[in-house]
DNA sequence: GAGCGTGTAAGGGTGACGGTTACACGTCCC
DNA sequence: GGGACGTGTAACCGTCACCCTTACACGCTC
């Protein structure tokens, strides 16, 4: 079973912002560019900005921005902002503890998933928004900060 | 979000059908080590031994038995017959094509999630079944083949 | 041939997810 | 200072995957 799509969504968010500079953008915008409701977006900003990658600008003129740099912002921040990092679910129910299978599975398995999850994370861990943003770019041909 | 409960179910039952030995198990004995039903154990084993990895005896004293040593089942096997190998969701709804970010973000992404996912793989490719069912043995303090 | 065990289909309960509506609050602009 | 703007959040709903249960036809062993 995979992610959520917020992981994708917030990613797209924080390209888009990056891809703009300063200018502060609206969940309004941000929605349209990702093709859902602004209401959604607001919920990713709200998480993002409470992981301190974001920051909000209220009332007239205002809107989402970086809180940082692109550059200093990678993808495992954003999944960890937004998405349940555990890859794995476990037993619905927990085995029998009278069962020696059942009752060491979960201990004898652990390292292996631990593993699994640690060389998944590191991956994302060095790549950051502003490499996402570059390629955007060139693959739209378009040039920083971009007009809307 | 995370994976669905199967896959460590089905390493479950392969581990348990390793420390067992030759005898067949029946799905309701790996149901009751598994703490699920008889049914969900089917169905695991019928995924299982389309990728080969199980076979079944029909009849009394009939159940399942690995069809390959379990040295040679590594845990990616596993995880590619019974799960959803895609593990990022994309938009729900495609982003605009008349959006310079929206047009280019699924491209641009694509490259970084595919090597999130083959590192994750690759770790799961270098461990095995085998490998599993001699920690379980350590840590339930017992020798293979097991009676039960 | 009788009983056992598998394989599979159908139906239901549950929970996450994403969309929508609604509204209170803070902030900027005139 | 008043009004418009935009955020933040709650509530509700439709949809879907997941897992459980029941049910039953088929094949094999004894």
């Amino acid at each position: 079973m995979p992610t959520s799509s917020r992981f994708v969504v917030a990613v797209h968010a924080l390209v888009a912002l990056a891809v703009t500079g300063d200018k502060p953008l609206r969940s309004e915008d941000l929605a349209h560019s990702a093709n859902t409701s602004p209401v959604v977006i607001r919920g990713l900003l709200s998480r993002l900005s409470a992981a301190g990658l974001t920051r909000s600008q209220l009332g007239a003129g205002g809107g989402a921005l970086l809180a940082r740099p692109a550059e200093e912002i990678n993808l495992l921040e954003v999944y960890r902002a937004v998405e349940d990092t555990r890859l794995f679910t476990l037993h619905r129910t927990p085995p029998p503890p009278d069962c020696a299978v059942g009752s060491n599975i979960v201990g004898g398995l652990q390292p292996a998933l631990t593993r699994a999850r640690e060389a998944f994370e590191a991956e994302l861990d060095h790549t950051t928004v502003a490499e996402i943003a570059d390629e955007v770019a060139r693959l739209g041909k378009f040039t920083m900060p971009l007009e809307w």
